[in-house]
DNA sequence: TCACTACCGAACAAATTGTTCAATACAACA
DNA sequence: TGTTGTATTGAACAATTTGTTCGGTAGTGA
């Protein structure tokens, strides 16, 4: 890709995440992302076609960090995914998420934070789902699997959202033993 | 309230859900919501100022509706809240929501449902803060009152969301056991 | 009947969206 | 270094949408 795109996508990414600490993403005009990013108008809708869409391109950046590394782990660091998973791995995303790569945390901290938190989960089901069988010991009998990854996926980022909401207090050892407890 | 008064906040709240039903919510303009109720603009304006305030509104009458009738049987039938509470409570719960009153079947079924889901769920928490001792005994030790709290409001509304995203094939009885066996 | 108030509807400025285009600046490659 | 292709610019544009104003109308409650 062209230096020049790459600069125009990177800066119109900071001008967006700079305004959604600052406000609601419904309340965010293109008007006032162009101005930030400091980029034409033309150049904007030449990258993306709507706000949506910039909002979908950040999440898939984003997250895509976050879970390419966690099946990264899994393939440098098998145990992972072999000693006592899935604990490890939820604890693993939130030292992940900790590290605050690419500011996410200031994503998931702001007044739109629902809207990542919901392409999280979706993440998070396809994870659990490629990785059934170490989540299915758990599981009680008698429900249906995609009832029990929903729960569990959604489990997890609701425990993640009142984390955040709550000030992140707990370190992430705490909080994953709080969601170990009551899953 | 005066009579034009109701009549128009009806028509306002009917023509709001026709639209829901039929696309998202950000999608929804002012200029669409008062054609399809057929009041002048500045009527509208005169009960809601904002959109978001309409949608506020709207979840409030629905919900508060739902909850109270909860909180009657809690007077009248007392059982509900003492024999096997909490189950008893949300399978109460799905009972109503299946009875569709004021068609909000629909709205939790629309495209934009999670906002009304949020609301859900902000009031399934004030019920179970309120009932807090029912709640707790199946609490696992060694994590916070409002962890918890936040956990099984979430873990409802989420079992909610699966069964109308599934297209609500279980009966309301079924759901009820899935959720109470991952709690 | 009478006073009150909600509604209408048209008009309005302001903000926003998404597109176009010619001029300019920069990148990649030979 | 020069050439070619492409990204960016900025201004201008119509079309939508928002939220407000106001004089006239009509329904309400007492």
């Amino acid at each position: 890709m062209d230096r020049r795109q790459r600069k125009t996508r990177e800066a119109i990414f900071n001008a967006f995440c700079d305004l959604l600490s600052k406000k609601h993403y419904n309340r965010i005009t293109v008007g006032e992302i162009i101005e930030a990013a400091d980029v034409g108008r033309a150049t904007f809708y030449a990258h993306f076609e709507t706000k949506d869409l910039l909002l979908k391109a950040l999440c898939e950046e984003l997250f895509c960090h976050v879970f390419d590394s966690t099946e990264q782990g899994e393939r440098d660091h098998k145990h992972i995914f072999e000693c006592d998973a899935p604990k490890s791995v939820f604890l693993h995303l939130l030292q992940h998420l900790q590290k605050n790569d690419r500011n996410i945390l200031t994503l998931l901290t702001c007044e739109s934070n629902s809207l990542f938190l919901q392409h999280f989960k979706e993440n998070l089901k396809d994870l659990i789902q490629k990785q059934f069988p170490l989540f299915s010991e758990s599981k009680p009998k008698d429900i249906p699997d995609d009832f029990w990854i929903n729960h569990v996926a959604s489990s997890f980022v609701e425990a993640v959202k009142w984390w955040i909401e709550n000030g992140r207090k707990e370190s992430p050892q705490a909080l994953a033993s709080c969601f170990n407890a009551v899953l």
